[in-house]
DNA sequence: GTTGTGACTACCA
DNA sequence: ATGGTAGCCACAA
């Protein structure tokens, strides 16, 4: 395999993840068959462009937090572009038990 | 080669 | 709950 493949098994997962539904970046690593690439989650996500259509919005941390500092611009985006589709904060995080996507 | 750095995570005090 | 830590691994310098 190459680098990009698992750039890319990357991206799939996540345009996978349906509307109103998140994952964690740990989730995504091991869906994309890289258990241990929790981090490289991140960076690919970092890495996104502006424009992009991927969810990114949409993959969080494992105890349901954001990763951005709370209330930093980039935080209150994530935030709402997930409460646009019904995904309900409690105390500054989500609640995976209720919006996790499970297969 | 080596070193430092993360949109991470599980564990443990 | 919460703060520290050790393991993790691609990537850039």
């Amino acid at each position: 395999m190459t680098a990009d493949s698992l750039k890319e098994e990357i991206w799939q997962w996540v345009a996978a993840i349906p509307p109103g539904k998140v994952a964690t970046y740990g989730q995504i690593a091991r869906l994309a068959g890289y258990p241990s690439h929790a981090r490289y989650v991140g960076t690919t996500m970092k890495n996104l462009p502006p424009d992009t259509v991927l969810p990114w919005f949409r993959v969080l941390r494992s105890n349901g937090e954001l990763a951005f500092p709370v209330a930093s611009p980039a935080w209150q985006r994530q935030k709402s572009l997930l409460e646009n589709e019904h995904v309900i904060f409690r105390n500054f995080r989500v609640s995976l038990s209720d919006y996790q996507w499970d297969l």
